[in-house]
DNA sequence: ATATTAGTTCATGAGTATTGAACTAATGGA
DNA sequence: TCCATTAGTTCAATACTCATGAACTAATAT
């Protein structure tokens, strides 16, 4: 298998960040790479607010997110460890990344007040 | 020729706004958008940093902008004046556009410094 | 009326996304 | 050592989205 690539903290461009971040599980898998507090492997989320993603989409999710600079992914053993690169990205492009992370968790907190109970759909961009 | 539509400010997704700036040339017309003073027509962007695009895809990229909530456009005669909803996205999303903003003149001034004279690629998403 | 200008819509080819199935690689037993 | 299991990747097929030339609409001017 080969081995992970990580672009450089000077390829990484604004818009494969915005890109990366456009897809709401990408999202949801960031913020939650970046609210916790260690590294977590790909099929913790298989599930994501309540639907359920094959492991292909999700592998590609994750390479996507990868490949944005985004999270740097480590292997241990047969398992991806997977944690966020905020602080270089925060050096490089200073606040982006927090404003997003609040932005997005505005959002959620906001629907979950609206919709008491319901499932939130994928790539919703409307 | 229908109205154009506009999303009510509930509406607006994060995802859509990042999605919508994820493409070189829409956010280069964000920016001179949230830069200028006066509404900007759409054909004042029909070459972009040294490319020309084509009126049927600058006309896209509007769609795209005004559909996520970016922008609004009034139709004046024949053409369209177009501004940002910043204020109103600004209220929802504190802190998002601007720190966005930043990034991408950021990037914009360290790729200048860097080939003195080139041309930028649209869709770079590396 | 006709021409011009600004922008939209449509059709199509190119490109990208999603996902089941097959695969690889690491590890843990018999 | 060999087989099974587990975690993730790659492949191929289908579905979807994007970019763009051509045809169109609507407003204005001549």
């Amino acid at each position: 298998m080969r081995p992970l690539q990580h672009p450089a903290i000077e390829d990484v461009s604004v818009e494969g960040i915005l890109y990366a971040l456009s897809d709401s599980n990408r999202a949801h898998i960031f913020a939650a790479l970046a609210g916790g507090s260690q590294p977590c492997t790909c099929s913790q989320f298989l599930a994501i607010s309540n639907q359920v993603l094959p492991k292909s989409t999700l592998s590609q999710h994750f390479k996507v997110l990868r490949e944005s600079g985004l999270i740097r992914s480590e292997r241990h053993g047969v398992e991806l460890h997977n944690s966020t690169r905020c602080e270089e990205i925060n050096q490089r492009f200073p606040g982006l990344l927090p404003s997003i992370t609040a932005a997005l968790l505005a959002q959620k907190k906001r629907a979950a007040a609206k919709r008491p109970r319901a499932v939130t759909s994928a790539r919703a961009r409307g």
